[in-house]
RNA sequence: GGGCGAUUAGCUCAGCGGGAGAGCACUGCCCUCACACGGCAGGGGUCGUUGGUUCAAUCCCAACAUCGCCUACCA
């Protein structure tokens, strides 16, 4: 590898590179019988048909600091990866794909879908996976896993026997979420409740036997033709008199009673409400209540029913909205409309809006499940980061609703339960695709086909409630009749059933893995709160059910990635920053560091392009830093050394603190405080200060003894700052760090990666190396100042005359001056207590000093007094807020002792200060008179 | 309707009982043999409003305002 380095940092080819090399030497790799002490995280599954946003780049970024840090840190580091099958989103993925050929699912049947399926994923789906390896992700790659992988489908299916021998999944009818394009039933989570402005309409339902009528208020006149009762709450005085009359229901013609439901809100609208048990969730629960019949007026695909009557059968239900309004219109009952604000659900793969139905469905029974999940938080066995976030979990889980299983799709788990066809054949329809309406099995079987021919040509099928599943994992007999004449339910399991399994089931469970023993329950899921409901909630339950632990002990939940506007960032909108051209523009290390180092707990982030570019400048300045330290050097460090410079030893503190602070604050999940400290370590200490103060000791050839020092301490600095930064940002890291020579520990390893994370030597860390070169540090700026304010050029050489007391501060200046002159740029430097002040001299008083740089025959003197009095109208200020502390006589009594002390002394430093700025400024204006 | 969070320099955000900070942007000087994707220096904030607790409040408490998010059988 040549030495020679750019100017400028190329992050491409080095990161395609290194990450080939990483991969082929095994880095990534988890030992599952290694006896180091394991550290394990479980990937979120991203979605096979998605590619890469910010959101992923920001959660795999900070998943892979934490995995690299353990892994250096000495922990046997397993990233398990994979990605999730998706059900509805991926079968419209093929589904849009067969539309475009001219065909669709149906057309070609089940079978052929699936396998469809499977091709798209063979040739589409590592599309997220090859972009998370651009990211530098440090996956177990040798264990990818896919949800829809035969041995997650093993266990997807053992938990499902399992669960519902115990009772805790049943089938039953009950109102759902149904996508009308999707034709498929969603859970509570999957639909988006979006804000938007309808109408509330008033209808006069008019009393049988009566001249008044009661008014009821509807945002969905078209289900009217459904309504089995008018509900009234049973406190609402304004109704008592027509309770349990007949109404009759306009259009439809129907009678209806009148019954009193607590449910009803006396306040809103008119405080009678129209109940269409089959099509509103709170009016099935009132249905239920009262025994009322569920009247279906709206179909699967959102289109009105033989129910609703010859005017409106089979029209879409938006335009039955007109119509039937019009018709209330005109025929006088429809009383106002007015704008009305709700929520209404969108299915969240589509965006259409969803149709409350009533269908057929399996549910997991939750509130068993539930208990324990929330109870493995409450006692701390799990713990969420930030832990606000325990609180929304709670919430949810303390009201959880059954959770509907089932999806009306083909891709997916096919749900393992069977019907006997023998014994069921009535109740079992059978819908083929060149005969769209159904046929009973045993009729078929009567027309002569035969079991097999059934199945073959089968595109859906109703089996009715009463027929008994037999669940079981693969296809049995009928424990009836013993026929194996069965089917198998047509439906398919929710997505997130088989990513709640993840973080066992990718471990190889139901078998007793060695993995499984190894690395359960996991460490960390690093996660973003959007899926606490979908995801880390349910597998905090089936991990507790059948693993008899927690799947993961921290839950690190990050936050939102927005645009630089606040807005979440879509397609739609055009605002989305990709990740992957910020990778190609910036490269994947400046990425990373941005993501971390805005990862504040409990704030969205608003990402824009600057902050990116901001980060790749800052890898520039390590690959400068680097080219300089490596230009410096040839050979030339040393194993053991003594006699460090006041520099050496203070960069030593300096690095050691930021190794103890970077732990301290990884081990808490602070990115950011992380990324930050060790930006401001390395630029402006490291490189602003330390390198600056090497340069004279390199420089100069006569003292080989000292040089070597400090290019050791220079090189060792660098290395143990690529370690510190690896897991933020490992490409960069990596190509040094291969460069440098090696001390110690890490001499001879293959990798940063295999190299370890630093630890603090507390010895190294010193308070007074710290304070005096504060006190250096001071001199040199407020000469800089000087040069800066009076406008003196860098090409004018200036004196420096230091004034401090003996057997105070005047050594350390001695001793260090030619640091001072160095990096002040001074030619001369005169320190002592009888140090005189020349009457044309610009000055500075420092705690302990006063520095004068004589300006006779230099530069133009007339700045001078305005910028000392600058400096003193900001010193009077701070005077006189301490003033007024230290005039308190409450302060000086209650407030504890240092904290006085403090004020007094910086009370007398001031004081001291503003007497000789107040001097300084006599003497100037002396002269000028 | 309920809950949570935010409000600090022009922008994005740390800090969260005793000296207002960072990055970017801005201003001036400088292409000084690591880096102009740079160096040095500098300007800029009554820490949303109003009360309260305290010797002391940007920080704790209460109310209000504005914004955002989550949640709900808002018919």
């Amino acid at each position: 590898m040549s030495q020679e380095l750019n100017k400028t940092y190329e992050p491409k080819d080095v990161e395609n590179r290194w990450y080939a090399f990483w991969e082929e030497k095994g880095l990534f790799h988890a030992d599952e019988n290694s006896d180091k002490k394991p550290y394990a995280i479980v990937i979120p599954p991203p979605n096979i048909t998605g590619s890469l946003h910010m959101g992923h780049a920001l959660n795999n970024t900070l998943q892979d600091i934490l995995i690299r840090w353990k892994r250096m840190a000495g922990y046997n580091s397993l990233w398990m990866p994979g990605t999730d099958h998706a059900g509805i989103a991926t079968q419209n993925v093929v589904e849009k794909q067969l539309s475009k050929e001219g065909t669709d699912r149906h057309a070609i049947g089940r079978g052929k879908f699936i396998e469809r399926v499977w091709k798209w994923r063979e040739e589409s789906g590592g599309t997220i996976i090859r972009q998370l390896k651009r990211l530098g992700s440090s996956c177990d790659w040798d264990r990818e896993r896919f949800t829809m992988d035969e041995g997650l489908s093993e266990a997807v299916k053992e938990v499902f026997v399992r669960l519902y021998n115990e009772g805790l999944i049943y089938r039953d009818n009950y109102i759902i979420n149904w996508c009308p394009r999707c034709h498929t039933a969603l859970s509570d989570l999957e639909v988006d409740y979006i804000d938007t402005t309808g109408t509330l309409y008033h209808i006069r339902y008019p009393i049988i036997g009566s001249k008044d009528a009661v008014i009821v208020a509807t945002t969905r006149p078209e289900t009217m033709l459904g309504d089995t009762a008018v509900a009234t709450n049973p406190d609402d005085k304004r109704y008592k008199n027509v309770k349990g009359k007949k109404l009759l229901l306009p259009i439809a013609n129907r009678e209806i009673p009148v019954i009193e439901d607590a449910v009803v809100d006396i306040e809103f609208g008119t405080g009678a409400v129209k109940v269409t048990p089959a099509h509103d969730p709170a009016d099935f629960e009132i249905g239920k209540r009262h025994n009322l019949l569920q009247i279906v007026v709206i179909d699967d695909s959102g289109c009105m029913t033989q129910e609703s009557g010859d005017k409106y059968k089979g029209m879409r239900r938006e335009e039955s909205r007109k119509e039937i309004v019009k018709q209330l219109e005109e025929e006088g009952y429809l009383v106002k409309k007015e704008p009305h604000q709700h929520a209404v659900g969108h299915c969240y793969r589509c965006r259409t809006i969803v149709e409350p139905l009533v269908k057929l469905q399996w549910f997991v029974k939750i509130k068993p499940l539930a208990e324990e999940a929330i109870k493995a938080v409450e006692g701390g066995k799990i713990r969420f980061i930030p832990k606000g976030w325990e609180n929304t979990y709670f919430e949810w889980m303390r009201n959880i609703k059954d959770w509907c299983i089932s999806r009306q799709i083909w891709w997916g788990h096919q749900i393992p339960a069977w019907y006997c066809c023998d014994c069921f054949g009535d109740m079992i329809t059978i819908f083929s695709h060149d005969k769209p309406s159904g046929t009973s099995y045993a009729t078929l079987r009567k027309g002569g086909k035969t079991h097999e021919d059934i199945l073959s040509s089968v595109d859906r099928c109703v089996i009715d409630k009463s027929v008994e599943p037999i669940v079981s994992k693969g296809k049995t007999r009928c424990p009836k009749c013993n026929g194996s004449n069965m089917i198998q339910d047509p439906d398919v399991l929710d997505t997130w059933f088989s990513s709640a399994l993840w973080p066992f089931s990718t471990l190889g469970w139901p078998q007793k893995t060695k993995e499984l023993s190894t690395f359960y329950p996991t460490d960390a899921l690093v996660t973003g709160f959007d899926i606490i409901f979908f995801w880390v909630a349910r597998m905090i339950m089936m991990g507790l059910k059948f693993m008899n632990d927690v799947p993961f002990k921290d839950v690190y939940i990050h936050a939102l990635v927005r645009d630089a506007e606040g807005q979440k960032m879509s397609k739609s909108k055009g605002n989305v920053i990709d990740p992957l051209i910020m990778i190609d523009k910036y490269g994947a290390d400046a990425l990373r560091f941005t993501l971390s180092a805005m990862a504040s707990p409990g704030r969205d982030i608003k990402l824009s392009e600057d902050r990116i570019e901001g980060y790749r400048n800052f890898c520039n300045k390590i690959w400068n830093a680097s080219r300089f330290a490596l230009m410096n050097v040839k050979g030339d460090i040393k194993k053991d050394i003594k006699g460090y410079n006041i520099f050496d030893r203070w960069i030593l503190s300096r690095l050691n603190r930021l190794t103890r602070e970077i732990t301290a604050s990884l081990q808490e999940y602070r990115f950011d405080e992380a990324a930050n400290a060790i930006y401001q370590f390395i630029w402006h200490e490291f490189c602003d200060w330390y390198l600056e103060a090497a340069k004279p000791v390199i420089y100069k050839k006569d003292d080989a003894d000292k040089r070597n020092i400090t290019q050791t301490v220079m090189i060792h600095s660098l290395e143990t700052s690529l370690r510190l930064l690896h897991p933020f940002m490992p490409f960069i890291t990596e190509e040094i760090w291969q460069r440098l020579p090696k001390l110690g520990a890490v001499s001879g390893m293959e990798s940063i990666m295999l190299a370890p994370y630093p630890a603090a030597d507390e010895s190294l860390i010193d308070d007074v190396i710290e304070e005096e070169v504060r006190l250096l540090q001071d001199v040199i700026s407020c000469v800089r100042n000087i040069r800066g304010e009076m406008n003196i050029p860098p090409s004018v050489e200036i004196d420096i005359l230091l004034k401090a007391e003996e057997g105070k501060r005047a050594d350390l200046y001695r001793q260090h001056s030619e640091y001072i002159k160095f990096l002040a740029k001074a030619k001369g430097i005169k320190i002592g207590s009888d140090i005189v002040k020349p009457h044309i001299a610009a000055t500075a008083v420092l705690k302990d000093a006063e520095v004068y740089i004589p300006l006779e025959g230099v530069v133009n003197f007339d700045g001078e007094l305005p910028r000392l009095q600058k400096e003193l109208e900001k010193i009077k200020k701070e005077i006189e807020f301490i003033n007024k502390k230290l005039a308190n006589q409450d302060f000086i009594n209650k407030a504890p002792k240092d904290v006085v002390e403090k004020e007094k002394e910086k009370y007398r430093e001031l004081t001291e200060k503003l007497n000789k700025i107040e001097e300084g400024i006599k003497k100037l204006e002396a002269l000028r008179i």
